[in-house]
DNA sequence: ACTGGTACCGAAACCGGTACCGATACCAGT
DNA sequence: ACTGGTATCGGTACCGGTTTCGGTACCAGT
């Protein structure tokens, strides 16, 4: 019953040996202009799909780019991955993902079920992994690119910015434009290191600046703009006075915003929100709520020429990073009268 | 160099034969605990990693579900996967998934791609398809389920519900509603199919309830929550007053929302904005944003479930449909006096 | 006529596993 | 001692392609 065509059926039916028809299909050389056109021909009679694993397994390389994501919901990662396929269209190579959920145990597995595909390059998302994973990586013999995080010592190649460095950069220019009080709201940052990074950050901009947090709430959880609502409401009612929330991510910050427009508490004249990364819907409320707009496309881009380019030289891939810098908006907080 | 080890090096490491090897790290049966342990540790000290193609290729069976996703930035879908990649959990199997773009072209290379890695199952998103894309799916010789939309006439099994219907029975309730004077504003429908299924639903119920649309505003390209409010702008401009705009989904309803709100036009009082799916950010302003909740996950985990069934039993999987009906949320407009 | 080169084709080995089946060892039953 | 059953193992034949290498066939050059 569920027996498909292969390619000696294809050869059968073109009159020809299996090796032309391999040939003919690839547009490899050394074939007949008639007898491409005859094996092709059958080809599409019979409905021959060809095999993958098969073919995979002969010629000792996939097509395959293994892509490591902790989670599409976080709609970041989306547009990691689609930069990814976008640079990837037209190369013949074809992105396959893994989903983490930023789960150590899982991305091992995750990783090594990747590997076990004998993919041509693997992109992984962060520059933390531990031990086991690590040694998976570098054993990998294939191209391994980290990115979103330049924080850290990497494997292979590095493409991404520093999130330390994104809060500190924002808690110095808040403190620059006059914020003083400033609260902080993130989620899950029990598992999203990169947050957690960021929070770091905003810490120690703070701290040179003379400032520090007055409230953090920081529970564990998925972000989402419900949730930046919910949480902002119980800071603003249980905090000292604020003139500035920082969210570990646009959504939160999202929600926050709804909040205090319900209010009619004016953003950001009497209170900045402040969330990381510039997606669409903040772009609708513009100046509004600030924000550090990351460049996730391109390091998906980014990532795939350095693959692309190991493949073309060298499998190795030696130690490279590759920083593309975030740029701040501060949108209506910038031209507060001070 | 990348001389991946293989079973056979696993083998000669425990002083077995590559089969009990083999049996060994499967956990199959007829190996004694000794040589369990042995060929397990073996294979952990000299770092083997397995191959799937090889032994996919010989075991005529890959752990692969094969997905089939228009795009993975509009987050209805990223839940889609979100909800499969659950249902899939701990049963061994795997979610490969492949981006369309809306491209029938591409849709039909994915497909056949897919196929060509002899995946278990495959799940593939909507009804329609062009002539030899369906050719392709019935003859793929594993269960087929197709998603998120049950109008037309399914190949294999078939999970989601009816976009023509979700419209049109918005418009009853608009109607009912005290909205006469409605306007329309969709994105990309000339690609976007269901959408564009919703958009004749609603114009089919207005015209059941006596009335039509004001005013319709449908570029091409990708909706967001910007271009929402970009285009709510150009239509609250240009069109004869509105009490209602019926957007093709949440994000471009949001960006609507913003617009007015900025203006202090009052939603829905004085304006009723409606969307579709009921996304996170419609529940941060609760009332304010009418919507069709639609069982995205629910559908996803679905699909799975007539995957596994299919696989269990025999191959073919009879059509049949599922509807996951979803829900109107009115918000506020229900609770308008008349 | 013979040689060398080129274009094209096919047989056989192989990629790294698994399925299948036969072999062996060992023990209980008679 | 012989038979039959169970537990455990290994040899061999694939899976469906690609690589490698060795032919043919045909033509120009000498």
């Amino acid at each position: 019953m569920n027996k498909r065509k292969t390619l000696q059926d294809v050869a059968l039916a073109a009159g020809v040996s299996k090796m032309t028809a391999s040939r003919a299909l690839r547009g490899d050389k050394d074939v007949s202009q008639r007898n491409i056109s005859k094996v092709q021909e059958a080809a599409r009679d019979i409905g021959y799909t060809g095999n993958h694993l098969a073919a995979s397994l002969a010629g000792k390389q996939t097509d395959l780019i293994g892509v490591v994501l902790p989670n599409l919901n976080n709609i970041v990662f989306s547009h990691v991955l689609t930069g990814i396929t976008e640079a990837l269209y037209g190369t013949g190579l074809q992105p396959v993902c893994g989903i983490t959920d930023y789960d150590a145990d899982r991305e091992y597995e995750v990783i090594r079920n990747m590997l076990s595909w004998r993919p041509t390059g693997l992109i992984v998302t962060g520059t933390e992994f531990p031990e086991d994973t690590q040694k998976l990586l570098r054993e990998a013999g294939i191209p391994v690119v980290q990115i979103m995080d330049t924080d850290g010592d990497p494997i292979g190649g590095c493409v991404g910015f520093s999130h330390y460095r994104v809060g500190y950069d924002m808690a110095q220019a808040l403190a620059q434009n006059s914020k003083t009080r400033i609260g902080y709201i993130g989620c899950g940052l029990d598992k999203d290191t990169r947050a957690r990074k960021r929070f770091d950050g905003f810490e120690a901009g703070l701290k040179d600046a003379g400032l520090e947090l007055i409230t953090i709430s920081s529970p564990t959880g998925a972000p989402s703009v419900k949730r930046g609502r919910e949480l902002t409401e119980e800071l603003w009612r249980d905090s000292p006075p604020l003139d500035c929330i920082y969210y570990s991510n646009d959504d939160l910050a999202a929600g926050g915003y709804h909040y205090f427009n319900d209010l009619d508490i004016a953003v950001p004249q009497q209170v900045g929100l402040v969330g990381c990364h510039g997606l669409d819907f903040i772009s609708a409320i513009p100046g509004r709520i600030a924000t550090t707009r990351t460049p996730r496309k391109e390091i998906g881009q980014a990532a795939v020429q350095m693959v692309l380019q190991a493949f073309a030289t060298g499998q190795p891939l030696e130690p490279r990073t590759q920083v593309l810098q975030p740029k701040i908006d501060l949108g209506l907080i910038a031209q507060q009268p001070t």
